[in-house]
RNA sequence: GCGGACGUGGCGAAAUCGGUAGACGCAGCAGACUUAAAAUCUGCCAUCCUCUGGAUAUGCGGGUUCAAGUCCCGCCGUCCGCACCA
């Protein structure tokens, strides 16, 4: 075939996509012997459009499953939709859509999308999972963890909107108000469907450990969102020992300084207390307006109503301590109770200090300035309570203890007394997957007044949502549809309705990862071919699930596991998130009072010293390079660029610079060197034939060896901005060299080198070769080359010479030469002598294939 | 408030083990080719100086070391997560 100046790129993707297409060049191995590589990106929201940070995650996953089918392995690369959600929903609302048709018109459009990036994925493996083939196998699974006691049902107050007469999330609920409706949200008791991840509280801490290949961030945090706090939980009595209520503490060591008890106010016994007191009411009903506020967790102030009742202290009866229900005490955690140690605890002593409660030292503290020896004094001053390590003082048997020592005491004297025991206690809650919509997974239950709770039969899987649903009115279309849910009951046959609340959406993507390594139509995965595939050797995706998502598919995991199901723990062996694609903002001031006005990069003339409107050629402002956001109109459509440089100088660019862990700068320079490269690498390729005299060239054979190896180490390693660099250096290399066999074979090879990233560019190269220089049909099924070991070391070392830590000068030596020579060489040099002026070298260090450093 | 990460040229960055700071790219400058433009090619590109050399430079101030972007201590700044978690 004739060879085109230059590299047609929307002809080459179209081309090649087809071919890849027709020979199912990425159909997924299935009983390959092989090692295997599950290479897994998050899969998407179908919300209608992919965005660059899209393109950015897929190209990402698509060189590393590129790579791996190159270097021998059997590749799992799959793709499917998150689809379930309330997006959907509100679509139906505002447009009077179907979320059914709107959801997969949107994936159409967003798979048409995705296939222009030319990804290597096994389409054959694609998955919904607002689909009943697959959110009806969810339903087996939900069914199989209630039977094995790993659901519950329980009441639990819910932030509910009265307009939109739903339950919200609590990241919907802005300052007390729904975020839609702006209706003041309710606290209401509803009883809830809950998977019981507390069960496994400890084994998701532990198993963090094992998670080598995971960010450290993440791991962290998701330490933190579990939460473990040791302590001693203990009950008061009432003063003239009627019935209390517990506590629970991390600092028992600090009971003697106690001076009063609080109770959160959601607290049964300030419920109780506040059927005969309007005050406390009305307390309790403040308490409950101001929780939701963020100003209100700022300023902190905290509020308490003390109720006139008195406990007793476990170590001395005689000792009273009043008893407030205060604003800070939350009922969710520990006992929903506490002890008040002001001058060891900063709140405690905030609300001591505005009541006028005492505050008394029971830690010695190290003295301020110049005093010398340790604050002991009862009377604690100041307010910044102390929380420093220290001895016990002004408690009785606890007095010269350390805290440690002091803790293990009392919990040891509670637990001998029986008032009291060691316990742990969890920041991590149950997760509630009860939803009031519609567009989810429905809960496969029935409520049949004769039989109570009854699970629906698995022969009657999936349990189909309704099409017909009417979404005129808020509220859960399933709980007021005519029909869909009176059945009769399962288990007697009488009249009985079905559970009308769905799956919280983040069930659907805990096991997205198992149906797409294996997909049978009368169960939830095959636990044979989940041995062969899972875990997912390297998942990538972004920051914003480091929590959620992660944990709860740790936890679906497991969950599965102690059901026998599948035999891993941890369901993503190696992790990897990305950072976000960014733009820089454009926009004008409106005057006082008004926001900016945003505009878009298509409006905008950008030079090196500034932009212009095009409109009206007047400047605009060029503000920070931020998240692309349709707010601030800094997005860049990847439709609009795939259609104007190809598929492989975007890949190229979202993979060039930036490490992959950090924010990407997106512009219009950088996607043009990128397109710039593809063209040069084209011309390169163009040179395959050209082997001049047709002798070697050792020094370029050393520089495409040592590229090769360099650039597999760094895709492996997800170093994909180092190997781009390395690539362009082995292509200035290629160009700088004078025709020769050895350029020509590093023309040929650079087509496997960039192939990964750019596989359009790769096999429009790889076709134009002689079918001789070929080893495959297409690159998509070539090897990856071989670095010759020999190749990879210099025969020839740059050292540097240094007087007194301070580089002198630098000499080509041989490699490995013996450090006497290198020596001797470096005090011979003229730069050299002319720093160390006649001096006898104190020390002389040398470094071998590195530096000499003479010390005078 | 608690926890964490980061800070290197005009910009994105590299420096894998404590051993040449700034590879590679973007932008810029000068030149070649061209009627011209685009494309392409060549060279320059941290700062300062008394310029075949030298001094200063990895947020700031100390320290360890023959040698520090890298290790230690203390600040400053930016970003992120959690947030009255007892």
């Amino acid at each position: 075939m004739t060879r085109e100046t230059r590299f047609g790129a929307l002809a080459a993707d179209a081309r090649w996509q087809a071919a890849w297409d027709a020979a199912n060049s990425f159909a997924t191995n299935e009983g390959g012997e092989k090692p295997k590589a599950y290479i897994l990106e998050m899969f998407p929201y179908p919300s209608g459009r992919i965005h660059m940070g899209h393109v950015r995650n897929y190209a990402m996953g698509d060189v590393l499953a590129r790579f791996k089918r190159m270097t021998g392995h059997d590749v799992l690369h799959p793709m499917g939709w998150d689809a379930f959600g309330m997006p959907a929903e509100n679509a139906a609302m505002e447009k009077g859509v179907h979320p059914g048709g709107w959801t997969r018109d949107n994936i159409a459009a967003m798979r048409a999308q995705l296939k222009r990036l030319g990804l290597a994925i096994d389409w054959s493996r694609e998955l919904a999972t607002c689909e009943p083939d697959y959110y009806g196998q969810e339903q087996a699974l939900f069914l199989d963890m209630f039977a094995a006691g790993l659901v519950a049902r329980k009441e639990s107050y819910v932030n509910w909107d009265p307009v939109d007469m739903t339950v919200l999330a609590n990241e919907q609920v802005i300052d007390g108000r729904g975020w839609r409706s702006g209706a003041l949200v309710e606290k209401k008791k509803l009883s809830q469907w809950f998977l019981k991840i507390t069960d496994f509280a400890d084994d998701l801490l532990e198993g963090l450990g094992s998670l080598d290949h995971w960010p450290d961030k993440v791991r962290l945090m998701q330490e933190n969102w579990i939460g473990k706090s040791q302590g001693l939980e203990f009950s008061f009595r009432l003063a003239g020992g009627a019935p209390g209520f517990d506590v629970f503490t991390t600092r028992p060591d600090t009971l003697f300084g106690a001076s009063f008890a609080a109770i959160s106010p959601d607290h049964p016994l300030a419920e109780r207390l506040a059927k005969d007191s309007p005050e406390l009411t009305a307390f309790i009903a403040e308490c409950r307006r101001q929780g939701t506020s963020a100003e209100q967790l700022e300023t902190g102030e905290k509020l308490g109503f003390d109720t006139g009742l008195a406990v007793e202290h476990p170590l001395d009866p005689d000792w009273h301590l009043p008893v407030w229900v205060v604003n800070y005490v939350l009922m969710d955690y520990g006992t929903g109770a506490i002890f008040g140690c002001p001058a060891h605890d900063q709140r405690d002593l905030d609300f001591a200090r505005k009541y006028e409660l005492p505050v008394h030292r029971v830690i010695s503290q190290p003295a301020p300035a110049k005093a010398g020896g340790d604050e002991t004094g009862q009377v604690f001053h100041g307010d910044e309570a102390y929380v420093g390590p220290g001895r016990l003082v002004n408690s009785h048997f606890l007095d010269g203890m350390t805290v440690d020592e002091a803790k293990a005491a009392i919990i040891a004297r509670a637990e001998h007394e029986g008032w009291g025991k060691g316990t742990t206690v969890w920041r991590l809650r149950d997760w509630g997957v009860s939803r009031q919509r519609y567009w989810g997974t429905p809960i496969p239950f029935i409520h049949c007044p004769a039989c109570g709770l009854v699970p629906v039969p698995k022969s009657q899987l999936p349990v189909v949502l309704p099409e017909d649903a009417d979404f005129s009115v808020p509220g859960n279309p399933l709980d007021r549809h005519p029909t869909w849910k009176h059945v009769a009951c399962p288990s007697c046959g009488g009249e009985a309705v079905r559970e009308t609340d769905t799956l919280d959406t983040f069930v659907d993507s805990s096991w997205y990862f198992l149906r797409f390594a294996s997909a049978p139509a009368d169960k939830p995965f095959d636990p044979e071919v989940i041995r062969r595939w899972l875990p997912v050797d390297q998942y990538i995706g972004g920051i914003e699930h480091a929590i959620l998502h992660l944990l709860y598919a740790r936890f679906w995991t497991r969950a599965l596991n102690k059901l026998g199901m599948i035999d891993i723990k941890e369901p993503f062996a190696s992790l990897f998130t990305q950072g976000m694609v960014t733009h820089e903002t454009y926009s004008r001031a409106q005057g006082e009072g008004l926001p900016p006005l945003f505009f878009t990069p298509d409006e905008i003339n950008r030079s090196a010293d500034g932009a212009t409107l095009d409109a009206d050629g007047a400047p605009v402002t060029v503000g920070r390079v931020i998240k692309m956001s349709k707010s601030k109109k800094n997005v860049v459509d990847p439709d609009a660029i795939l259609d104007q440089y190809g598929a492989d100088a975007a890949r190229w660019f979202m993979l060039s610079d930036s490490p992959p862990e950090r924010d990407l700068p997106w512009s219009e320079a950088g996607i043009e060197g990128a397109w710039r490269f593809v063209q040069r690498l084209w011309r390169i390729f163009g040179e395959t034939g050209n082997v001049g005299d047709g002798g070697e060239d050792k020094p370029l054979a050393r520089k495409l060896h040592q590229a090769i190896a360099g650039v597999a180490a760094d895709v492996e390693a997800l170093g994909f901005n180092k190997a781009v660099a390395k690539i362009h250096a082995l292509a200035n290399e290629i160009e700088k060299a004078k025709p020769s066999a050895t350029r020509a074979e590093a023309c040929r090879t650079l087509i496997l080198l960039v192939a990964p990233m750019m596989p359009h560019l790769a096999e429009e190269a790889w076709a134009a070769l002689p079918e001789a220089q070929r080893s495959t049909a297409m690159v998509a099924d070539a090897a990856w080359p071989i670095a010759d070991p020999a190749l990879l070391v210099e025969d020839e070392v740059t050292i540097v010479f240094q007087v007194n830590g301070k580089r002198r000068d630098e000499e080509l030596l041989p490699k490995d030469a013996p450090r006497e020579i290198v020596e001797e060489r470096a005090l011979a040099n003229t730069n050299v002598q002319a720093h160390v002026a006649g001096a006898t070298p104190k020390k002389v260090i040398v470094v071998p294939n590195r530096l000499v450093n003479i010390v005078i």
